[in-house]
DNA sequence: TGAAATGTTGGGGCG
DNA sequence: ACGCCCCAACATTTC
């Protein structure tokens, strides 16, 4: 071992080095430090990116990399199995120190753990920490230990076990361990999109990096935060935070939100309600901890017994590109496809229309959401496609059925989220774009490709037949 | 973070 | 002034 021993800092869902504890205890300890990115598509660990996801990784590691050379290092890019990967950079670097961010996923806290075990087992020093979640799900827990089932017992419980611990200060410099030792070009990795190349909206849309994440908080804080609890639920209007796919990458830590949230001079309830968003991130995050199949099994049991329709190919395509008829729904699902990602209130409105209208399993709604979404999160993803579908804990009723028509006219009266994304609408006025159907104008514009109450009446029916 | 059906109330038009 | 009807507005129930 050579004489003056380095560390290396896995990243994984922590793409920054502004508030990450990893990177921090190995630069205040363990110098020189290399920073170590390891691609690993092993299903059984973590489920494998989606497209979007994929081209946000390409650049997010990117802008890691850009990072890490403004303090002085670099970021070392391998693939393969982590669990081989990881021990074999270590021997190459000759450090005897790791340092990582935890996972949650049960193949992720498998592997971390075995790792842990077998690198100390062979005299490693092997030291994990909170920085992704706000609370680590193990400790936010009912007197039996068990999990919370309730959203709002859930949050209230954690906020008031403890506050989130305070931000570690981003790194000014770091003494580099990483010479001698090979990085793949992230090019080889062929994560962005070739042929077609879809990515073009993507790129107009988003700047993945932690410096884009931290000036967008900014931003949101000064400008918008003051509104959010009333412009939130307009997606016309820029009053999300857009903060989600940074999170999920993890270009920006909840703690640093958290802290910013509580500084701001915004009164009102805004502040809280924000928080509360981040707070349903948790109780997401405590659901996939305890329910490792959340993507694919039902958390409520009776709705494995649930009539959805045969597979309607047609009809999964219609919703896919944005072709139901139904002038909000297919806002959001062009909004998805040109930019990856949707607003809230929309993902709402088009997973109910796919699950409730279409009655196609949430599953296949839910994977679609994974492959186009930008900030496609193996927790909130799969938790917020069940809270819609009723299947999951503390999820909307089944029968609480959207109105795609109603839901327009109540968030996008004047129609200028769908005149944005529905180029035949364009030229339509306020009450008349909400149902164009009979709309001078509305060239070559589908029909809606159900009748709303009908198949509401059909969803409900179907419903009544897993019920006790 | 729902919508529709059903029930209730009260004001206004009108004979 | 009264009864009757209509209907909007709101409340409650149901799915």
């Amino acid at each position: 071992m050579p004489e003056k021993s380095s560390s290396v800092v896995w990243f994984r869902n922590d793409l920054r080095i502004d508030d990450n504890p990893a990177l921090r205890a190995a630069i205040d300890h363990h110098q020189p430090v290399v920073a170590l990115y390891i691609l690993d598509e092993d299903p059984s660990v973590a489920r494998p990116h989606g497209g979007a996801s994929r081209w946000w990784l390409h650049h997010s590691l990117q802008a890691l990399d850009e990072r890490l050379r403004h303090i002085g290092g670099r970021l070392i890019l391998r693939s393969g199995s982590s669990a081989e990967v990881l021990p074999k950079v270590i021997r190459e670097a000759g450090a005897d120190a790791v340092f990582w961010n935890r996972r949650y996923g049960r193949g992720e806290r498998d592997q971390d753990a075995a790792l842990k075990k077998s690198l100390r087992d062979e005299g490693l020093e092997v030291t994990s920490f909170a920085g992704t979640l706000l609370y680590e799900p193990w400790t936010v827990t009912k007197d039996d230990d068990s999990g919370y089932a309730v959203f709002s017992a859930f949050w209230r419980a954690a906020q008031a076990s403890a506050h989130p611990r305070e931000v570690v200060a981003t790194p000014r410099s770091l003494d580099d361990g990483s010479t001698g030792l090979d990085s793949d070009d992230v090019a080889s990795w062929k994560l962005l999109p070739t042929e077609p190349d879809w990515a073009g909206g993507l790129a107009e849309a988003w700047d993945p990096g932690e410096q884009a994440a931290l000036k967008r908080l900014r931003e949101f804080l000064a400008n918008d935060l003051a509104d959010y609890g009333e412009a939130r639920d307009r997606p016309a209007e820029d009053g999300t935070t857009r903060l989600s796919p940074h999170l999920r990458f993890g270009e920006i830590s909840p703690h640093r939100i958290w802290h910013e949230v509580h500084e701001s001079k915004v009164g009102g309830s805004a502040p809280e309600r924000l928080l509360s968003e981040l707070g349903w991130r948790e109780f997401n995050y405590s659901l996939y901890y305890r329910h490792d199949k959340i993507s694919e099994a039902n958390i409520k049991p009776e709705f494995d017994d649930f009539p959805w329709k045969k597979p309607d190919p047609e009809a999964m395509r219609a919703w896919q590109k944005g072709r139901t008829g139904l002038p909000l729904v297919d806002a959001g699902m062009r909004q998805l496809w040109r930019t990856g990602w949707m607003h809230n209130r929309v993902r709402m409105v088009t997973a109910s229309f796919l699950i409730k209208n279409l009655l196609i399993d949430w599953r296949e709604g839910e994977q679609w959401f994974w492959d186009t979404l930008v900030d496609a999160d193996p927790a909130n993803n799969a938790a917020n496609w069940q809270w819609v579908a009723g299947s999951g804990v503390d999820a909307a009723p089944f029968f609480r059925v959207f109105n795609p028509v109603t839901q327009s006219k109540k968030f996008d009266p004047a129609g200028a989220y769908i005149r944005h994304w529905v180029e035949e609408l364009a030229e339509l006025e306020a009450p008349a774009i909400h149902e164009p159907t009979d709309a001078l104008g509305a060239e070559e514009y589908p029909e809606p490709i159900v009748d709303l109450k009908k198949t509401r009446a059909e969803a409900l029916d179907a419903f009544a037949t897993i019920k006790r």
